[in-house]
RNA sequence: GCCGGGAUGGCGAAAUCGGCAGACGCAGCGGACUUAAAAUCCGCAGACCCGCAAGGGUUGUGGGGGUUCAAGUCCCCCUCCCGGCACCA
């Protein structure tokens, strides 16, 4: 008969409200609890050193709420961490806070609060869930992006950007989002549309503003992605995407029949300069300078061009460029190709983009779709000038392939394309009408905003002395209180006259002061490096603590960063490393990104009312429960979809281990403890045997997962099933009537406490306790497994016959292929199986299977 | 259009190297305990068919083809979903 429950089940619940009370208030008593060791001190004492590691969450921004994202992100991160302090790694685990940012504008506006005490209360608000949720960060170097003693070093960098030429004043059109009334980088503009304000088309203004230099490093931005071998393929895809390279060449083409004004030549970009000869017209971007010039003589011209221009812009908008229709208007200029002299018509169309190249291309309808599709259309002249190498695999044209040979090319016939791209282009250089070229698709950061919730410029335009940067004595440059934030279009600073006029720190006349603040990705640029030395009031950090604690071991964060934090957050590193401040070219080794959390299939949002709150979620089940719940319900890289009801699976399985163990331990009683710590005897009953040898497989599957794929859900899953056993061997031995040993048991329960710290850290530790531990459960070291133990006695080999499974039989697990083979042809179910048949062969696989071919 | 990722029970999912598909959990069903409920514990469970049952058979990882003794996994073709890029010359 099965025991009774009420004789097993003496009245212990699990209660994760008061545990995670108790031990949060224990933790919160001991600031040093998390922090890494110092470096310094490290080198000093001369032992040897502990490994370190870097992990890293992406800072969130104070909204005011984490939401679940954030929840599974730190729980990713925080499993990490406490894994690798037992590991006995030296760890850095920081937290901190992306603070400045328009919400605490709209915020400001909407409920007449200062935006930074809006953003100081969020920030509270959030660092009480973080603590709640139970997640071990090193507050002590704690970096909030809007405090001055944070934003100064933004200053600091600009002046060192303005210094090295890494930024100016640019002249150009601009991103204008009229939402935010600001200006926007590229990046931030999505489908045409503001990345903030998903439905506001993003205008185009000219405006000077301060731009960053990032394309000085395109190409070891680019080339250095290569060596960034521990970042999701993904995101390198994207990026090289993003920097476009293009390697090619620019070609000259003399006009004829151009307006005396204008521009008598016209330059074009091209990758395939070997189809020149195949170049049967010129096209323009509707707003091409020489366009402009022509159209001014023509207004039907003029009307023509207008419209395109109108039709581009829209398209871009819409984000429907790319598939807009084709066409375009003969010009009544001429352009000489400088090859062969030839004289070509020169059209405006609307498929070429002045932002791009030199917005001219020479049109090789022969070999190239779009230059077919347009010629076709308007019958302009359609020319091979490239064959395969070998005949029978030319196609019609457009004929695309890269690896043929040049035809009516005159001197430059039969050469391959390859080698006519290098020598035509050396010809053009020699001749001055071409030179190589390598255009990009990145441009320069412009970082000026015209909003007050960000670091003051430091910069002061005079009369007299021009643009004069603030002497790096004077800085920080304070964000004043109490600004009139409606958006009007001006940057708020600007109405602020205490702020405005100072005097130019060169003459001392009076001077203006830039009113435009920074774009808030200047902040999370560099804010990891300011993590190794938070409270550094002379550097940004002590460079001898960022060699020490660079690169980033472990990156982890959401994919929507992949392109412009991660990309900005590069080129600062390669800035500050040429400035001498650290050593590594790249700030992060190895990068995670983690999957969306959706509910019912869809993104968690507001407007569609399916947001889960953390706080709901930690009341009703506890902080262990919410936070094991989202690595147990899929692996971390994946889209989660979330279910209330497997937080409170989550919740019975830490309850379950829980009682286990206060059922068993009797951690304050010594006899108890001194029986728990005997050494295991090997003479153990079969129960005991398979407790450990469970135990010891789970230890290693765990390790594994940590050490390579980060499939946490299985780890739960498995201490899931080590649990199970464990209850079950208290049954099967209750039933054989044998004992399972103390020292069995507690190795068990110590174990399980140890595996499930990182997941589940409060429960763990209450468990610890329990069991009379009185070290510190955070860096008690990680279990080690056995792999004698971990062994089978025996395993269950499935026999099948013509691949179908048709028995089972148990074998040792280093059984010979022989000895498989006879036990599975001795099967009675295989003697019935071959009646009749002939084996024509007998596959055995060692340990896992025997296939019996018949016919 | 191009580049990634994905599609497995009623649901979330597992299967790490080509070797028992569905671990673990949710929901469900049956049972124990209870005056009852909650909580807890034990058990069953892909679908279909045969059988009173024990058991047996067929089928099954988006669709179609292929390789193999053996395919969720490898190859070819296709559909749908998610993410990114897109007249980039």
């Amino acid at each position: 008969m099965p025991r009774t429950i009420t004789e097993r089940e003496p009245e212990v619940r699990y209660e994760p409200q008061r545990i995670e009370q108790k031990w949060a208030e224990r933790w919160a008593a001991d600031p040093s609890l998390y922090a890494a060791d110092d470096p310094a001190a490290i080198t000093a004492s001369g032992g040897t050193p502990k490994p370190k590691y870097y992990v890293l969450e992406m800072l969130p921004y104070p909204s005011g709420a984490l939401h679940m994202g954030h929840v599974r992100n730190y729980a990713i991160g925080d499993a990490l961490a406490r894994h690798m302090w037992m590991k006995g790694y030296n760890v850095l685990h920081p937290m901190g806070w992306d603070s400045f940012g328009l919400p605490a504008e709209n915020a400001a506006l909407k409920n007449n609060r200062e935006p930074r005490e809006w953003t100081l209360s969020n920030i509270a608000a959030m660092k009480r869930q973080m603590h709640r949720l139970g997640f071990a960060y090193d507050w002590a170097n704690e970096v909030t992006t809007c405090l001055p003693d944070y934003y100064r070093w933004n200053q600091w960098f600009f002046l060192k950007l303005y210094e090295h030429d890494k930024v100016y004043r640019k002249k150009s059109k601009v991103n204008w989002c009229p939402e935010c009334a600001t200006v926007l980088a590229n990046e931030q503009v999505v489908n045409g549309c503001c990345w903030r304000h998903e439905t506001t088309p993003v205008e185009q203004r000219d405006l000077e503003q301060w731009a960053c230099r990032t394309t000085d490093y395109s190409d070891e931005l680019l080339d250095g992605l290569d060596k960034l071998e521990g970042w999701p393929e993904k995101v390198r895809t994207m990026q090289r995407n993003w920097i476009g390279r293009s390697k090619g060449a620019e070609v000259t083409f003399k006009l004829e029949d151009v307006p005396a004004g204008a521009a008598q030549d016209v330059t074009v970009f091209t990758t395939r300069i070997d189809t020149i000869y195949g170049a049967t017209s010129v096209q323009l971007a509707p707003e091409h300078p020489v366009v402009k010039a022509l159209a001014e003589q023509d207004s039907k011209l003029r009307a023509e061009v207008d419209a395109m221009i109108a039709e581009q812009k829209q398209a871009k908008q819409t984000g429907d460029i790319g598939t807009l229709e084709k066409h375009g208007v003969p010009t009544s200029a001429v352009a000489v190709n400088p090859f062969n002299g030839e004289r070509i018509p020169v059209w405006v169309a609307n498929y070429i983009l002045m932002d791009y190249g030199t917005g001219a291309i020479m049109s090789v309808p022969g070999h190239d779709e779009r230059d077919f599709e347009f010629a076709t259309k308007y019958g302009i002249a359609i020319r091979r000038v490239i064959a395969a190498a070998i005949p029978e695999q030319d196609t019609e044209l457009p004929f695309i392939a890269k690896d043929g040979l040049l035809v009516n090319s005159d001197e430059w016939n039969s050469l391959t394309c390859a080698e006519a791209l290098q020598k035509m282009v050396a010809r053009a250089e020699d001749k001055g009408f071409g030179n190589p070229k390598v255009t990009y698709r990145l441009k320069d950061w412009g970082i000026s905003r015209q909003r007050y919730w960000g670091t003051p410029i430091p910069m002061i335009y005079c009369d007299d002395c021009g643009i004069v940067p603030v002497p790096e004595s004077d800085l920080p440059v304070l964000l004043p209180p109490q600004v009139d934030l409606t958006l009007t279009g001006g940057s708020p600073l600007g109405r602020v006259p205490e702020f405005v006029n100072v005097p130019c720190p060169k003459c001392g006349k009076p001077g203006r002061r830039e009113t435009d603040t920074m774009d808030t990705f200047v902040d999370s640029s560099w804010y990891f490096y300011r993590y190794v030395d938070a409270h550094n009031s002379t550097a940004p950090f002590d460079s001898a603590k960022a060699n020490y604690w660079f690169p980033i071991d472990q990156y982890i964060g959401g994919v929507e960063h992949a392109i412009l934090h991660l990309i900005y957050s590069r080129f600062w590193t390669k800035f500050m490393r040429d400035l001498g401040l650290i050593k590594n070219d790249e700030p992060v080794t190895r990068l995670f990104t983690l999957g969306m959390v959706l509910k019912d299939g869809g993104k968690m949002s507001k407007s569609l009312g399916n947001v889960v709150s953390p706080d709901e979620m930690v009341a009703r089940f506890g902080g262990d429960a919410t936070r094991a719940y989202t690595l147990f319900a899929t692996a971390p890289d994946r889209e989660m979809d979330w279910q209330d009801a497997g937080v409170e699976g989550v919740q019975r399985f830490l309850s379950r281990a829980y009682r286990y163990v206060a059922r068993n331990a009797n951690g304050e009683d010594a006899a108890w403890r001194a029986e728990a710590n005997v050494p295991v005897s090997d003479d153990l009953s079969a129960e005991a045997r398979a407790l450990r040898r469970k135990l010891h497989q789970t230890i290693k599957r765990i390790s594994d997962e940590f050490a390579g794929r980060w499939h946490f859900n299985t780890c739960i899953a498995a201490i899931m099933e080590l649990v199970n056993a464990m209850y079950a061997a208290e049954d099967a031995a209750s039933q054989s009537k044998v004992t399972i040993p103390v020292t069995v048991v507690a190795e068990a329960m110590r174990n399980v406490t140890l595996l499930l710290h990182p997941f589940a850290p409060y429960v763990a530790h209450e468990m610890w306790e329990m069991l009379g531990e009185s070290s510190n459960l955070l860096k008690a070291p990680w279990p080690k497994y056995d792999a004698e133990l971990a062994k089978e006695d025996e395993v269950e080999i499935p026999i099948q016959i013509n691949g179908k499974l048709r028995s089972k039989i148990l074998v040792a697990p280093d059984a010979t292929d022989d000895a498989m083979r006879e036990a599975a042809l001795a099967d009675q179910r295989v003697v019935a199986a071959m009646e009749g048949k002939q084996l024509v062969k007998a596959i055995v696989v060692k340990g896992k299977l025997v296939n019996l071919v018949l016919r």
